[in-house]
DNA sequence: AATGAATGAGATTTCATTCAT
DNA sequence: CATGAATGAAATCTCATTCAT
């Protein structure tokens, strides 16, 4: 039988609490990777009691998957947003999908990396950057049965694309390439374009 | 007075400790994971005293490196094989360096992801798939000056049609696709000859 | 993957290991109580690291319980090395016999409160003061056959003996009654002999 | 505008509210042991808030002594039941006195040790079992002064038999024996009488 | 070289208890 | 009065890693 407790108490709305626990966690995550960040780091960063933490999240794991499908949301809204008025012509729709995609994630591949350490390529239930992945299946298929162009296995060439680019950014990234934006913007719209059998 | 024969103390070249080591990790990381597997599961595999472990290796890190190099060469060669008598002709050449990779691949995705697993994409050191992709960047760098396809940057190039592929093959052994080899291949090269501007 | 390990590892024999732990954690019973002493401080006390704790105990509620048996088993010895010498007198020998346990107990009352908070008079696992009733009840037996004394329930007898000594012993201990140990060991003589029917 | 029915805010006589609680843990307790039963499960079980709990009681080890303090009372008052008829005879009033207080703890001995655990045979603040030995040790004063039996330490006496009978119960309901409460009596009987100098 | 007991950091879990609403 | 989110101390458990033998 512990013995007491002292202090505070203050309720907040479920969504807020949680949301100070992920973002706090994500901080710490970024700066100073997830297995060196401790549940302990990440409470006290949300002033949280620890208790607290498993109140909300079942465990570190967990807490990763939640950042992880949030991660995959956030990147999906940015492409939606710089795609969305892009109407009728496949080709260029196709390119501003590759290089929003590109430029979000490079935008947060430091964030990206530390959610998706020990997981990528295998998201941990399907549920993260999935999303990315099928909204482009969706966007080849209705391209294709447009006649924009001729592809044989959408889902494939989806996933090709998707993991070509990914591996592209995370290749800029990590070597601090000097590469400006203008050229890695081109060089995934080229690619995109052929991979569609589009050349441009 | 017979002498007893010593009890412990069997002595074996070093390198064949180290192997005997590697290979019951693998099976362990195989089977059950990474992280499920602990020193003392690979230890016990191996026949061999916890301390012995830590003569052959730094860390559990390190051996997850070495197992990593070991993945990386074993695929490089087992491209090499399968590349090896194709002269002259530069998209045939690409376009088996693409269906060996993918084939080569899909063959060890299992060890690859036990032996990746929070890794990639990030290399552990840049000492690991990375050898294959220099291999690709070597082989589009040659095409390139032969003239043979047109691609403006080739290090970028070699990065997307590896990560490309890669993920096609995992997404095909995630999602146990029924996807035929067949059907693999056909799409894997044509997805390489049209990321060099070369459509079959 | 947890970070490092520094500083020493001394072996001593498993025997001494645990006693060792055995009685920091009985003095620190003893002096603060059962629930107000953690792991950490028994393993602090005993200068050992909290993992080695785990190493010879499952919980501290398992070391409780060898505390436990030990007690029994001490209070047993200087039952016996105080009854030894007498011979053939059964009145005698039973009422040496409830003089020493109570002498026994009386001396460690504190060390079995401290042990036995929380568990008396249901012995954790019937290993523990048992030893103790099981040894009258056999004096008992042994007196009976001799036709020593008339008792139709040797078991209960025994049990309520044992039970009543017990009690007496709490309650002088418990109230800090100026009873002298004279005067204790006359009582407690007195209601054995009457318990067997045998009026002194 | 019909006025809506206050929907929470239910308010009983706190005396309910309180035994509502009291007996809702006292049937977890018995069915689950104490330790195994959360503040939680009490309050779930009596329909009430956690918070509640803490109106009506200082701490889940208050609920223990309050259950504790019902417990002997109920037993003091079997006794009584069971006694109240039988004038005079003082060898008889013993003899019925023990043997009520055998049967009714016999009759009650889960709720007693559930109630109990962790406490005997201290009791946690005097105010428990107390109660009934006090009982007993006025009616052997009073024996004493009427000259019925011939003890030297009345209280020690009292204890001496209430603990034993004590533990005779516990030890027949501990080993589940066969031992019909006939016998349980008769043997609780003479025990009693010899106690006291008066054998049957 | 090999051994395995010991280490200690951290994850996870559980709850009695508090307190703002 | 009643509520239940939040607290925080502790128990439990798991390992990677170290080091005396």
């Amino acid at each position: 039988m512990p013995v007491a407790a002292k202090p505070g108490a203050r309720t907040k709305p479920p969504e807020t609490r949680r949301n100070d626990i992920m973002n706090a966690a994500l901080r710490l995550f970024v700066e100073q990777g997830v297995a060196a960040t401790t549940v302990d780091h990440i409470t006290a960063a949300a002033e949280v009691a620890k208790g607290t933490f498993y109140l909300y999240f079942t465990s570190k794991d967990e807490l990763l998957a939640a950042l992880g499908a949030r991660f995959g949301q956030e990147l999906l809204e940015s492409i939606h947003k710089a795609t969305r008025r892009i109407e009728g012509d496949w080709q260029g729709r196709l390119a501003a999908w590759a290089k929003a995609y590109a430029a979000g994630y490079l935008a947060s591949v430091r964030v990206h990396d530390a959610v998706f350490s020990g997981t990528w390529p295998r998201p941990r239930d399907g549920q993260l950057d999935n999303c990315v992945v099928d909204d482009l299946e969706q966007l080849l298929d209705e391209g294709k049965r447009a006649l924009a162009w001729s592809i044989e296995d959408t889902r494939m060439t989806a996933v090709f694309l998707f993991g070509g680019i990914h591996s592209i950014v995370d290749d800029v990234s990590r070597r601090q390439s000097r590469t400006t934006r203008a050229s890695l913007a081109r060089t995934v719209e080229t690619l995109a374009l052929r991979s569609v059998g589009s050349p441009n």
